[in-house]
DNA sequence: GTTAGTAGTTACCCAAAGGTAAGCCCTTAC
DNA sequence: GTAAGGGCTTACCTTTGGGTAACTACTAAC
């Protein structure tokens, strides 16, 4: 049994494909934020200013503009209870636990990615 | 059975600790090329038209800015042969190989996320 | 009546990201 | 000698992202 490889592309079309995936992926969970709201509205439902203090450094404005933009890609759902004076809940949706593995894998890569950088911090000085 | 929660926090701390991975992780990896060009790096050593060719819609300018950042931030090697001309290479680093399994799953994602807009786009019309 | 909290919006502005287009230096090919 | 490729750089311009601060509407508490 031979396989042959003509001349055309040893596996480049899966590469091309995960370039392609990626690319795509990034498009939708581009910028500073999105990944990081994600995140933490996945770990659990909370209200407008719960996040902007658990996410330090977000701005009111920022805020309110990429729960916006989370809700129309459907990551996130915005409920409001009608108590006194209303209540409003941001909650992850399904769609946005489809990206658990991905949060996942970056946040193990961002802490030893740290420890790269502390040391080599150490070196220097 | 009860499970009491006491005030302080069930597990939040590590929450917080993985916002901060995750927030730290996107500090490097910022703007709208790098994963992409590491993985297209990982995948093979390449020079810099081949990149910008495999990379559809970057231009030169960016693609010479993201390898210089890529470079300092110990991603990516420039390597150069003194063929007549010069060859000029970039490969990935072993630190790169580190981000394997984010892009694995980033690829993953991206795949089915493609996926489900070509659906939502079918019910649409 | 004043303060504080919730959930934002609005206006203004700056800086960085990124695109376009042209050019440069070097060399081989026609 | 002129075109073509490789590996960029430069100048210029637009877009966006994001920061600050003020303001709104509503309510409850002091």
């Amino acid at each position: 049994m031979k396989i042959i490889k003509n001349e055309s592309l040893p596996g480049k079309a899966e590469c091309a494909g995960s370039l392609k995936n990626v690319l795509d992926a990034l498009y939708v969970l581009n910028g500073k934020w999105k990944l990081a709201l994600i995140l933490s509205l996945v770990q659990s439902s909370k209200r407008f200013n719960e996040i902007q203090h658990e996410i330090a450094g977000i701005s009111s404005k920022v805020l309110a503009k990429e729960l916006k933009d989370l809700e129309l890609n459907d990551f996130i759902e915005r409920k409001v209870y009608p108590t006194t004076p209303v209540t409003i809940i941001y909650e992850a949706t399904g769609y946005s636990r489809t990206l658990k593995s991905v949060l996942g894998e970056l946040s193990a890569w961002g802490e030893q990615h740290r420890e790269k950088i502390k040391q080599s911090m150490r070196k220097q000085s």
